[in-house]
DNA sequence: ATGACTTGCGCGGCAAGA
């Protein structure tokens, strides 16, 4: 089963890359983040047309999650214990796999910039909620796989320059402290089960040619239960998706379930 | 370098992203 995750920073925007994204690699699930746009606005047909289920949890103007499967999936929106959370940042399905079945969640983790504001303390707080929920379903011993962008540079090798981040909310101390929380857990870094080399990004900013200079960050991840980690085959980033024409800033990053 | 892009909203220019 091949599972990936992709910030499309607008799916309106971007649904020309994103049904040759679907063709050309072929997953069983896609995981979306920032579609940016409500439920009615995503544009569903155009994905059912080529052979996707699609589940949303959009939102006006901001943030939206979605998850594209290919077999027909149980869904559920939003993350748990976010009482008066407005923000649509986690959509979590289950769907069969073999004769069995994988959960997997799409998650849209805050930010958290500026650090002196309540921002971050949404971003920490966030980042607990999602430590309780892994731990909750740890409990169920299913394959699990928690997919997208986490706004996490988990380690210094993760970034072209990683003295450019220092005191970003995607580095500060507290921040990779509460992602090293969730990796103890019993959660494993897909990509980093699969290599320990330096520079692989999934993000380069728009700006002052991010791209071109290869400064790019790894900030989107998929994090697996130990009955998914078991049967991993393979990872890999499609970094040529930000090379096409009006790219997403982020590029998808995928991995084979035997 | 108080910058640099890109998006949504909505029609002027700001907020948010990372």
């Amino acid at each position: 089963m091949r599972i990936a995750t992709w910030n499309v920073n607008s799916v309106r925007q971007r649904l020309e890359h994103l049904l040759a994204y679907l063709k050309e690699a072929e997953p069983d699930v896609l995981c979306l983040q920032e579609i940016k746009c409500v439920d009615e606005a995503f544009p569903r047909l155009e994905i059912e047309s080529a052979g996707y289920n699609v589940a949303t949890h959009g939102q006006k103007t901001f943030n939206g999650v979605a998850i594209l499967s290919k077999q027909p999936a149980e869904i559920t929106r939003g993350l748990p214990g976010g009482d008066g959370d407005e923000q649509a940042r986690y959509i979590e399905a289950v769907v069969p796999f073999g004769n069995t079945i994988a959960r997997i969640a799409s998650i849209y983790l805050p930010n958290g910039n500026p650090p002196t504001t309540d921002k971050y303390a949404y971003k920490l707080g966030w980042m607990d909620r999602l430590a309780a929920h892994a731990r909750e379903l740890l409990k169920l011993e299913e394959c699990f796989v928690l997919a997208g962008d986490y706004n996490v540079i988990p380690d210094p090798r993760d970034a072209r320059d990683i003295g450019a981040w220092a005191g970003d909310a995607l580095y500060l101390p507290q921040t990779r402290e509460k992602f090293r929380a969730l990796l103890n857990l019993g959660l494993t870094d897909a990509l980093r089960a699969a290599t320990d080399e330096a520079g692989l990004y999934t993000f380069w900013d728009y700006q002052a040619g991010a791209w071109q200079k290869n400064n790019g960050i790894r900030i989107d991840h998929l994090l697996l239960s130990p009955q998914a980690a078991d049967r991993l085959q393979s990872a890999a980033i499609d970094k040529h998706m930000r090379a096409l024409e009006k790219p997403s800033d982020h590029v998808p990053i995928r991995i084979d379930l035997a």
